[in-house]
DNA sequence: ATAGGGTTAG
């Protein structure tokens, strides 16, 4: 995009920044930047906050932030578009940081302000703390706000709590297709894959129109109940009934679909066909599949594939080298392993959140640096002794490493999702609920330990791992092993 | 006249 710039005003220059924020247009929207300060016009307030958003608006909340840092001038629209900025680039701590300095700076929150500061409490999975923004937002008569109300929406689901989640829904008088999309995935997400698609359904009675959001929502929710069928038939009426084109997205999710219910070649075969150029998440997905399914000589080749499109991607590495192991082919796994350390690749530390009283305390895989850590560590062998008389028994093939058996145990009890349990179980009530958000995939293992200590324990646990939530109660999840 | 928001596959 590119226009003529003459006879351009201080009213037209917003305007055409608004467009180039809109289409990503950054190297355009820095050139106009450039002719803003030559004409001395750089310290106009609309100007000036059309340029924060440009830059937020494109991935760059640091450049922003910068110009917001410079500027003699702010307005709550300022304000808002810097904190949005981190809040849609996954800086929830800097959002935080901002909006107490709004406040002292005697600035008032508006509904801008508060869906940028519940979105950042979604990424950090702080209910608590979303609750209390909820309690403030209610206080100034926010809760009115459709854009609020569908943040909440995703505030309450994403952290777990699709009931409270529920009741925001029912409280919005007048819905938009984002109310219901935001519940849908919510319900999706939680493994209440049908409870979605009834929703999806009475969507359509009132006559609304799905978006192609609503159907990621739909084929999600298909492909981890496993309605294989039920998945092909909705992307069929998304095209058909919505003429919506479907995008690499949609394509993931059927190819998931496919994956996961165990039908890995049929997958692969649509990757192979399918209308658009599959990205490395689509044969990322395929390799999970592969994995989960145990298709060796597939899993190398689709391997292969994403070597060339993302070469330095440690999760794959980690994904072939457990296929490697769950075979018990160790020396495989080592190549893997000494191939990706070669390259400077590390694996992604696994780490867990827990909310206690205002507090998210964080524990890594094997932490030890906890002031609790000599409790933690005691309950963790309690909890161990009492699983093993459940007959539990560890599932190690997930681990990577050819170390020795007794080792690997000892690596596997020390996830950190289980030493998070561990410290909720001695600092919170018996039989409150306990919410994990962890940043990667909860392994075989931890998943079989974690029902295992819901019945022992009488909690219910509810886990948010890198994809999906796990609601553990009596022993059973709400993924039903199907994840 | 001019600036800002919510839902998105692994």
């Amino acid at each position: 995009m590119r226009v003529l710039l003459v006879e351009m005003d201080t009213h037209t220059y917003p305007f055409y920044l608004k467009a180039c924020a809109k289409c990503f247009d950054v190297r355009e929207g820095e050139r106009v930047h450039g002719i803003v300060v030559r004409n001395g016009f750089e310290a106009l307030v609309f100007v000036q906050n059309a340029l924060v958003h440009l830059y937020s608006a494109c991935g760059m909340a640091e450049s922003g932030y910068r110009l917001f840092e410079e500027m003699p001038e702010r307005n709550r629209v300022t304000w808002n578009s810097v904190i949005n900025g981190f809040a849609i680039n996954g800086r929830p701590n800097e959002v935080m940081t901002l909006f107490r300095e709004m406040g002292f700076e005697g600035v008032l929150p508006d509904g801008f302000t508060m869906v940028s500061l519940l979105t950042a409490c979604v990424e950090l999975g702080a209910l608590a703390l979303g609750r209390r923004a909820h309690v403030y937002l209610l206080k100034i008569g926010l809760n009115k706000n459709l854009h609020v109300g569908n943040a909440l929406i995703d505030l309450y689901a994403k952290c777990g709590s699709i009931g409270e989640a529920h009741c925001i829904f029912n409280e919005i008088g007048v819905r938009s297709v984002v109310s219901w999309t935001s519940l849908i995935v919510g319900l999706a997400v939680n493994g209440f894959g049908k409870e979605a698609l009834d929703f999806f359904k009475e969507l359509e009675e009132e006559g609304l129109v799905p978006s192609d959001i609503t159907f990621i929502g739909v084929l999600y929710a298909c492909s981890h109940c496993g309605m294989v069928d039920e998945g092909f038939a909705y992307f069929k009426r998304m095209k058909e009934e919505y003429s919506i084109v479907p995008k690499i997205e949609h394509y993931g999710c059927l190819v998931d679909l496919l994956g996961r219910a165990g039908f890995v070649q049929e997958a692969y075969e649509f990757v192979q066909n399918m209308a658009l150029k599959p990205n490395a998440v689509v044969w990322r997905t395929l390799l999970g599949s592969c994995m989960t399914h145990g298709h060796l000589a597939l899993g190398e080749v689709v391997r292969a594939r994403l070597l060339q499109l993302e070469p330095k991607h440690s999760g794959d590495y980690v994904l072939l080298s457990n296929l490697y192991a769950s075979e018990g082919r160790w020396s495989d796994v080592q190549t893997v392993r000494r191939n990706m350390f070669q390259k400077g690749l590390r694996k992604s530390p696994g780490h867990s959140l827990v909310e206690l009283k205002n507090h998210v305390h964080e524990f890594l895989m094997g932490d030890k640096s906890h002031s609790q850590r000599k409790e933690i560590y005691k309950m963790l062998e309690d909890v161990m002794k009492k699983l093993k008389v459940e007959g539990y028994v560890p599932r190690l093939s997930n681990v990577l490493a050819d170390i020795e058996e007794e080792e690997k145990e000892n690596t596997l009890s020390y996830h950190s999702e289980k030493i998070a349990i561990a410290f909720m179980l001695i600092n919170t009530k018996p039989g409150s609920p306990i919410r994990v958000v962890k940043n990667l995939r909860v392994c075989v293992d931890c998943h079989l330990a974690i029902k295992l200590i819901s019945k022992i324990y009488d909690r219910e646990i509810i886990v948010r791992d890198r994809s999906r939530f796990h609601h553990f109660r009596d022993g059973i999840c709400s993924c039903k092993d199907y994840w």
